[in-house]
DNA sequence: CACCGATCAATGATCGATCATAGTTCAGTC
DNA sequence: GACTGAACTATGATCGATCATTGATCGGTG
């Protein structure tokens, strides 16, 4: 060990090969390189990372999860088709889940908005693809304060950034607006506002094809 | 293959070992022959069962997305503690859930709820187990009349059955009064009552410890 | 004795090989 | 030509073995 890793050693990643696997084809599959229907053979995937067939498996049924990619018994992974119906389904169930993250982060914020705000400037000197980044992040930051481990992961679950990400690109949705929606949601927070629920649910849904 | 086969086929199961191997170690989860906090060895579980390791481990990968075992990066998986606040953190998040379903299934349901109280009906004739299971089958049918499948999926992923099932033995949770509350729903989704995503809401936080 | 480092056993992570299934090809039959 | 079914191929599912990490053990040192 080098005195540069003692130094600084707790950035370390140490993240097992399925993890990276599931980078790697996350981001091929984001950047177009892989086509929707494409099938994702696992023994050529693992040739080509030189790995083995095992780790190659473990991130497909991540990818799976994240329903980046559709399997069927016994005849392997496919990238998945994104349908205008597979939008319009997320957004419903992200709303609805934030809508309960407000409801339940409300008496932690009354008053204690400094965090959104933070996340309000950051996202207001913003561009490119970390206008989304930071959009997200106050919105994670209201799960988070809803102080509910099991909504986080579920949230987190549904691949938030991906499917954003995506569905804003191929729709073109406009995120100017958005930061004002943003101020309003703080404030509500302030105040202790009961609305803020719904109007967290009715900004996510602005997204929404 | 024999005309039996022939006859009956498509009952057959042909599932995969992962699967038939997670639902003997929910079996023993749910029975208590796994404690909590018991580590569960993929060698040992492989040998016991004449499997190999690889299908054990696609068992407790389920086992993890249900929640009922947690796993440290190079330490195993253990059965979960299952603590007071994980009940706790579980059905504010299904009652989430089951308010946005009942939202999007109201128009579709307003004067067609024979389904749903036929579910009603099956309740009322049940008993010992079967009571939990006709009454969440009641909740799946609203789930599912939301039509919106990425909602079913996530809901199911909650492992609604078991973990709604172990907080009700838990905590003795009163389950007579549920009926009464069915009919109340079906009748508020018949007649289109808005307010019939905040009575779901509600009728399943009563089952919270 | 408290602390350290070397050694060791247990076992998760990964590998390379084999088994089993689904789809394809193609000769044979009508 | 359309259909049938036997090879054949590609590949997911599973296996047995190996690699690598973790935590325990134990002797040495201050």
């Amino acid at each position: 060990m080098t005195s540069v890793n003692a130094l600084n050693a707790p950035a370390l990643v140490r993240t097992g090969l399925g993890d990276q696997i599931r980078q790697v084809l996350i981001d091929r599959i984001t950047s177009g390189e892989l086509q929707p229907g494409e099938r994702i053979v696992e023994r050529r995937i693992a040739a080509e990372l030189g790995v083995s067939q095992a780790p190659v498996r473990e991130a497909l049924r991540q990818l799976e999860a994240l329903r980046l990619v559709e399997t069927m018994p016994n005849r392997g992974a496919r990238v998945r088709e994104f349908t205008e119906v597979d939008f319009a389904e997320f957004f419903p169930v992200r709303a609805g889940l934030e809508e309960t993250a407000a409801e339940l982060a409300a008496p932690h914020l009354a008053g204690r908005v400094e965090a959104l705000e933070e996340h309000i400037e950051r996202l207001a000197t913003a561009e490119g693809p970390d206008v989304m980044r930071h959009s997200i992040a106050f919105h994670r930051e209201i799960v988070d304060a809803a102080g509910n481990r099991l909504l986080r992961e579920v949230w987190e679950s549904l691949g938030i950034e991906i499917w954003t990400t995506l569905s804003v690109r191929r729709h073109d949705t406009e995120l100017c607006g958005k930061t004002a929606e943003h101020i309003e949601i703080a404030d509500a927070f302030r105040r202790a506002d009961p609305r803020v629920g719904r109007m967290l649910h009715d900004h996510v849904m602005k997204y929404a094809p």
